[in-house]
DNA sequence: CATAGTAGGTTATAATATAACAATTTGTCA
DNA sequence: TGACAAATTGTTATATTATAACCTACTATG
């Protein structure tokens, strides 16, 4: 099986690896990854869940950034149009891009016990979704794949007792 | 063709179809379309778009309803799990169901300047998303799928000057 | 170093959603 | 029927998410 955010695997590699890779596309691109825009990236990362915008404030806040929303919305936005971070709808919460290089639509598998939030790269829905699109005429801008479920890791724990719950 | 909610049609006769095939429904399930439900359920499919839970708020005011969120959000609750709406998570706003008697998700298809939702029944998407969730051994829940872009006939619209924007 | 454009600071408020508890209605069965 | 349990709704308060508007500061470039 392949490796996944579901997965044991070394978390601070992902962050690190994601930060220079983000500093090099935005020197690329000629767009500024500033230190409040690289911190937001940052904790997004080091996050093992998708975050909420309120929750990164308050990481930005202990490191004596500004703590008015407008700041962290305006990360927020910048790096999600940059492709670094996608958005998750159905929680109003942030995860990083697994690959920010070409802008693509993110996928994502949603674990309802862990939490956590794995990108997909599928052809196949992508290709689905087109046909369907195309049937109807329909011009596609962009769409959103939220699958919420339960992940294999998550299935192979033993369930909790009634009196856990 | 097909004809679909972007295509002129009777609109009203899509609402009092959609108001007695959920009647039915209730009581085949032994479930209580009480008055307030029934009501929110007949402005959403009166709502030639998606509509959000404080407009449907107002709507329900003027007709002598009680005036708190708690109403209309716990109505939009049962309407959802009865499978009578769907909320479109991007735009936080609902929509009613075209099939509610087989349980589904929904998909659709969102044009960003007519506004309107098209609910897709398209077996591939769930096809290529089952797929993708098996290869990660991820057990599906449920999912959500909102395709933003500009359907057929806001494609055919001649476009808007520049001193129209 | 002037200046235009971009980014960030600050205050206020809008928009969306839920918690908690009381009152009422409905179904059911002794 | 009448009493009780369960479901529904009323009510008040507040939590959560997001943006408007306006001002200040920084940055790149000629």
């Amino acid at each position: 099986m392949q490796a996944t955010v579901f997965s044991p695997h070394d978390h601070t590699h992902c962050v690190s690896s994601a930060i220079s890779n983000a500093q090099n596309l935005c020197v690329e691109r000629g767009v500024r990854l500033t230190p409040v825009r690289q911190r937001v990236l940052e904790l997004v990362w080091r996050s093992h869940q998708p975050i909420g915008a309120y929750e990164l404030l308050a990481g930005l806040v202990k490191e004596g950034f500004n703590s008015a929303p407008p700041t962290v919305y305006r990360a927020l936005e910048f790096l999600c149009t940059q492709g670094l971070l996608h958005k998750l709808e159905g929680i109003n919460a942030y995860v990083g891009c697994c690959n920010p290089d070409t802008p693509h639509q993110g996928h994502f598998l949603l674990c309802k016990d862990c939490h956590q939030a794995q990108e997909l790269d599928s052809q196949y829905i992508s290709l689905a979704i087109k046909l369907s699109a195309d049937q109807h005429g329909f011009e596609i801008k962009r769409h959103t794949i939220e699958i919420v479920g339960t992940c294999q890791a998550c299935l192979d724990k033993p369930k909790k007792l009634e009196s856990e719950l």
